[in-house]
DNA sequence: AACCGACTCAACCGCCTGCCT
DNA sequence: TAGGCAGGCGGTTGAGTCGGT
C-alpha cells in the first residue's frame, strides 16, 4: 500500500508548461504570493496542475533573478568544492550560488561538469602513464569504495608543504597538505568564505532544513561539532559553522574522504564506465587550503585572489 | 534529406521530514 | 503520542535538440 497521491493524477495536466500557464502562475504569485500552500494554489489560480508541479515551475523557472546556463569557472569551482565536501546536496550548493537552482546545478554537474573533470583527469593519467612508468599503483583502504591511487612514496610531500605530486594535474591524496594561510574573499559568495586560522560555512536552514538524505554524507552537526565550534543565529535561520585550525587531523581526514570519493567516482566512470552509487562522501568540514590548492588544478579560476 | 545516437534539461516520482491537529 | 498532510529534496526520465553520417 503506497502513499496517497498529492493530487488526482487523472485530472491534473502533466508535461511541459504552456506560456499561458506560466503567465497565470507568475502573475498570481507576484500579486498574491503562494499563501504558504502549494497544493491549493492551482485551484486558486484556475490551472489544472499539481501543486508540486507549480512549486517546481516557479522555483526553477519563473521566479525572478534566475540565471540559466553559462556557468563560470568560479561557479564550477564552488560546485566542485562543495560537492566534495557535502556530496550531492544540491539545494545547499545552490544556496551558495545566487540565481542558480538546485535542479540546474544538478543537471550541470551530471551532464557537463563531471565530464569536464573527467576529461582533464583522463588526460593527466595518460600523461602519467607515459611519463611515470615506475610509479606504483595502490588501492586506498578507506571509504566504502576502493580508490585507485597512483602513489609514489618517495614523492610524498612533508606536511605543511603544499605541492603536487608527480601526477601532472591529478590531485591525489599524496599532495595533501595543510597551511595556515587562508584566502578567498568574495563578495559574491558572502556566506562561503574563510579567514586566518579559521574556516566557516553558513547553512541556510530554509535550504538545508530537509538535509535528510544521509546516505550522501555524514551528519552536519555531529561532524562540525567534533571538529570545531558552532554558533547559531536562529533569528536569521542561519547556522554559522566555524572550524578551527587546531583540528587539522579531523579536517584532513574528512577532506580526504570526500576527495577520495570524487576520485572514485571519476575513476569509476572512466575505467569501468558504470554509474554505481558512490557511498559516503566526505563531510561538511571544509578545508579551504586543500580545496584551494588541489581542486584548483582542475580549473582555470584563480583561487589565490590578490587583495 | 533522412536517420540515428548523444546530449540537454524541464519535469516528474517517490521518499523523508517537520508541522499541525 | 500518533497520524495525516504539505513541503522539500535528490534521483530519474523522456521529449526535444543537435551533430555526425
Amino acid at each position: 500500500m503506497g502513499r496517497a497521491p498529492c493530487c488526482d493524477k487523472s485530472v491534473v495536466k502533466k508535461g511541459p508548461w504552456s506560456p499561458e500557464e506560466d503567465a497565470m502562475l507568475k502573475s498570481y504569485i507576484e500579486k498574491h504570493g503562494t499563501g504558504n500552500n502549494w497544493i491549493s494554489l492551482p485551484h486558486r489560480i484556475g490551472i489544472k496542475r499539481c501543486g508540486k508541479s507549480c512549486r517546481l515551475r516557479w522555483l526553477n523557472y519563473l521566479r525572478p533573478n534566475l540565471k540559466h546556463g553559462g556557468f563560470t569557472d568560479k561557479e564550477d569551482y564552488i560546485i566542485c568544492s562543495l560537492y566534495i565536501t557535502i556530496g550531492s546536496r544540491w539545494s545547499i550548493i545552490a544556496s551558495q550560488l545566487p540565481g542558480r537552482t538546485d535542479n540546474d546545478i544538478k543537471n550541470y554537474w551530471n551532464t557537463r561538469l563531471k565530464k569536464k573533470l573527467l576529461s582533464k583527469k583522463e588526460k593527466a593519467i595518460h600523461q602519467q602513464l607515459r611519463l611515470e612508468p615506475k610509479s606504483t599503483t595502490k588501492r586506498s583502504s578507506s571509504g566504502q569504495n576502493q580508490v585507485l591511487m597512483f602513489h609514489d612514496e618517495n614523492a610524498k610531500p612533508p606536511l605543511n608543504q603544499t605541492s603536487h605530486n608527480q601526477m601532472a594535474d591529478i590531485p591525489s591524496i599524496t599532495s595533501f597538505a595543510m597551511e595556515e594561510k587562508i584566502m578567498v574573499k568574495d563578495p559574491m559568495f558572502e556566506s562561503f568564505s574563510w579567514e586566518q586560522n579559521k574556516a566557516w560555512f553558513d547553512i541556510d536552514h530554509d535550504a538545508a532544513s530537509s538535509s535528510h538524505h544521509h546516505h550522501a554524507s555524514p551528519h552536519l552537526n555531529s561532524m562540525t561539532s567534533s571538529s570545531g565550534s558552532i554558533g547559531t543565529n536562529s533569528s536569521l535561520q542561519m547556522s554559522h559553522y566555524s572550524i578551527n585550525n587546531n583540528d587539522h587531523g579531523d579536517q584532513e581526514m574528512f577532506f580526504m574522504a570526500g576527495f577520495e570519493n570524487l576520485q572514485a567516482e571519476l575513476f569509476d566512470e572512466m575505467i569501468n564506465n558504470n554509474t554505481k552509487e558512490i557511498g559516503m562522501r566526505g563531510t561538511e568540514t571544509l578545508n579551504v587550503n586543500c580545496l584551494g590548492h588541489d581542486i584548483n588544478s582542475f580549473f582555470d579560476y584563480p583561487l589565490q585572489e590578490n587583495e
